[in-house]
DNA sequence: TTGATAATTGATCTATCGGTCAACTTTGCT
DNA sequence: AGCAAAGTTGACCGATAGATCAATTATCAA
C-alpha cells in the first residue's frame, strides 16, 4: 500500500543504519518493549520509564538512540509500515477475482495472527484521529484504495461478479480481517479461550472466503 | 446483550440517582467532555485537566461528583454499555433470518453513525485488553454469542442458509459494521471526504447487507 | 432566622512525566 | 600507547499527573 508514505516515515524518523551490533540489538530490544507499551496504551498513555523497564535498559539510552518519544513511536509505526500490504497490491484487472480476493482475505487475516501487536498500535493510531501518521498516509491510501478499486470495478464491468461497491467491499474485507488482532481479547471471551489455535483461524478464514467471495458472486 | 454486565457496571461506578439540576447538568457537561477525550486518547492518555478544561469547570468539580479518574471512566462506559446491542435481543429459531440480520446489520451501522464516540472507546478498552471491563463483561458476552450462536445454527439445521461458522458470522458483522465508527478517519481518507454523508452510509448498508446475506444464503 | 449539611473550588501534595546534561567508559584509528 | 570520538547512564530539571484538603458558599428544614 505504502511504499511512499514507509518511505518519508523512514526518512524521518529511522536511526542510522550503520551502527555496532550492540546499539542493533538493544534497538530491536527497545522497539519490542515499545511495541507492547503503545499497544497496550497507546502514544500519550505509555510512559518511556515502561518501555525502559520493560526492556531492561536505562530510559537514557532510549534517549540516546532515538530523540525523543515522538521518534521511538515514529520508528516503530515505520517498522509496522514496513510489511504491510504484500498481496493485492500489483493485481491487474485481468488476474481472475476469486483467487485474488481468497488470497488477500486469507493473507490478511494470517498478518492479524502473527503481527497483532502491530495491528493494534496501527488501529488505536487511526481511532484516535492518526496525529502521527495523517501527513504519510492520507493521500498515499486514498491512491490505494483508488487503483483496488478501478481493479475491482473492472471485474464487476466485465460481468465476472456482482455490481456492489468496491470501496465498501474493501472496508468489509478490512474490518471483517483486523477483527481477530485488534478484537482479539472480544474474540476470546466469545470463544471461552484463552488463546485461539490453529483450526480457529482456519475456521476464521474459511468462513470470511465463503461469505464475502459468494456474497459478491463469486464460487468456485 | 449486556444487561446484567450493565448493571453491575452502574452499581459499581454511577453516581447518586438523586441530584439538583445544576449537579446533574454539569455532570453530563462532565460526561460529555470526558467521552471526547477519552476516545481521542484513551484512558491512561486522558488527563483530567483536559476533561475539565473542556468541560469548563474546576477539575476539583470532576472529582467531588466522581470519586477518581477510573470512577469517571466507569461512570462513561456504563453510559455506552447503556446503549447496546438493541436489536438482535430477542430473535428465536422461528424468526425470519433474512429479516433479522438485515435489521441488525443496519441499525449496527447506524450506531457506528450517531455514537462513533461511544464506539471508539469501547475499540480502544477492547485493544488494550479490556482491563476495566473485563471482570463485567467476558462471561456476559460469552453467553450472549452463545445465544445467537445458537438461534443460528438452528436457521442453518432447518436448511435456511448456509452451513457457516455462526460465531465468525458474529464477528465479520461486528468488524464490518464498527469499522465505520472506529475507522472513520480511515474511511475518510479512502473517499477524500471531509464528512461522511447519508448517501454513503446507505451505500455502506446496501454493501454489506448484500454481501454478508447473500454470503450466507440469504436472498430476498 | 438559624444552624447543620451539602456543594464548590483554589491551594497544595507527592509521584511521575519527557527530556537534558555532565561525568564516565568504551571504541577504534594512528 | 595515545587520544579523539562515540557510547552510556545516573542525577537532575521544570511541567504536569491524580488526588487531598481546608476554606468558602449555597441549600433547606426547623
Amino acid at each position: 500500500m505504502v511504499d511512499q508514505a514507509q518511505k518519508r516515515l523512514k526518512e524521518a524518523f529511522q536511526t542510522k543504519e550503520k551502527a555496532g551490533r550492540i546499539r542493533q540489538q538493544n534497538e530491536a530490544v527497545i522497539l519490542e518493549a515499545a511495541e507492547i507499551e503503545f499497544a497496550q496504551h497507546g502514544f500519550k498513555g505509555t510512559s518511556l520509564n515502561a518501555i525502559a523497564e520493560r526492556a531492561g535498559l536505562p530510559k537514557s539510552n532510549i534517549l540516546y538512540y532515538f530523540q525523543n518519544k515522538v521518534g521511538l513511536y515514529g520508528a516503530v509505526l515505520s517498522d509496522i509500515l514496513d510489511m504491510w500490504n504484500q498481496s493485492f497490491n500489483d493485481t491487474t484487472a485481468d488476474d481472475d477475482p476469486f483467487e485474488t480476493l481468497n488470497t488477500y482475505i486469507r493473507s490478511k487475516i494470517r498478518y492479524s495472527r502473527s503481527h497483532p501487536l502491530a495491528s493494534k498500535i496501527f488501529a488505536i493510531e487511526i481511532i484516535q484521529g492518526a496525529p502521527h501518521l495523517k501527513k504519510f498516509l492520507a493521500q498515499e491510501l486514498h491512491n490505494w484504495v483508488g487503483d483496488r478499486a478501478r481493479v475491482i470495478q473492472a471485474w464487476i464491468d466485465a460481468g465476472k461478479m456482482d455490481p456492489v461497491d468496491p470501496v465498501h467491499l474493501l472496508f468489509l474485507i478490512w474490518g471483517g480481517t483486523q477483527h481477530y488482532a485488534d478484537f482479539g481479547t472480544q474474540v476470546q471471551w466469545a470463544l471461552d479461550k484463552p488463546e485461539l489455535g490453529d483450526e480457529d483461524f482456519k475456521k476464521a478464514e474459511d468462513t470470511l472466503c465463503h461469505i464475502i467471495l459468494k456474497g459478491i458472486g463469486l464460487a468456485r
